[in-house]
DNA sequence: TTCTTAATTCTACAGACTGTAGAATTTATA
DNA sequence: TATAAATTCTACAGTCTGTAGAATTAAGAA
């Protein structure tokens, strides 16, 4: 996947557009859905035409990121890959993109994020303790 | 700042556009320096008009990357940060951008990934023992 | 088989971002 | 005050996303 991660939004929108991202949410809650199904229920939301919530699905389609197959005359959307299985693919494509550069910085600065939260902070000592033995 | 991290590439294009990083460069090898000087050294490489040039320098001011002042008829452009400012701010954001989510799978793909090199591994664990007391 | 109509595909435009650069205008200084 | 240099203005192309009408295709009904 080659994705821009826009740092300043939340979840999946930090990787998809907003209308992007809600086509894929009403896909993984329903895999295997209709363009008009899909279309109805984001019509709950606010007006929006078919045809663009078929653009959008195509747009999924292209990038890699829904599959489908026809049912009679339509096709049935389905995700290419989990949410959890997106998520981790971003987290590491992001991580090991900042990892190119000099890591002592990311370190640093990554260890000083995490120490806000205590929690976290015996999280990534528990996670490093064990790689470590 | 708001930018998109694009992890695919790599160094300060990852955050801004190719020419507008080597613009960026140059001008962080010569702080003050004026258009002209910038022209010049970018058209050692390849063919660009002046204006261009100028056009770029202007976003960059625009996007608060770049501060200047008059020198005659001509600005001098300066870094409003060093690069090391710069990169850390992007590592920064990123980071916090990633961490809004549920962090730990951010966690676990930074140690796996971090792991991938023993130096780094033990950097990491000596910066979280510091913490850690 | 032919018709109706749902569904898709094609096309297009707008706005943001980046690269590109000519044209018009301003201005420092000879 | 004229001129050359510098800037500002404007514009177009390509990519990405949102938006949607128009044209076409094809499944199922008569």
């Amino acid at each position: 996947m080659k994705f821009a991660f826009r740092p300043s939004k939340k979840g999946i929108p930090q990787v998809l557009g907003e209308l992007e991202s809600k086509v894929m949410k009403e896909v993984w809650d329903t895999p295997g859905c209709t363009a008009r199904e899909v279309r109805d229920r984001l019509r709950v939301e606010r007006k929006i035409a078919y045809t663009t919530v078929l653009t959008i699905l195509d747009r999924l389609h292209k990038k890699k990121l829904l599959t489908r197959s026809r049912k009679g005359r339509a096709f049935l959307y389905s995700p290419a890959l989990s949410q959890q299985e997106f998520d981790e693919i971003v987290t590491r494509d992001v991580l090991e993109g900042l990892l190119k550069e000099d890591s002592r910085p990311i370190l640093s600065t990554f260890v000083e994020l995490v120490s806000a939260d205590e929690e976290q902070l015996e999280e990534l000592e528990e996670l490093v303790r064990r790689k470590r033995r």
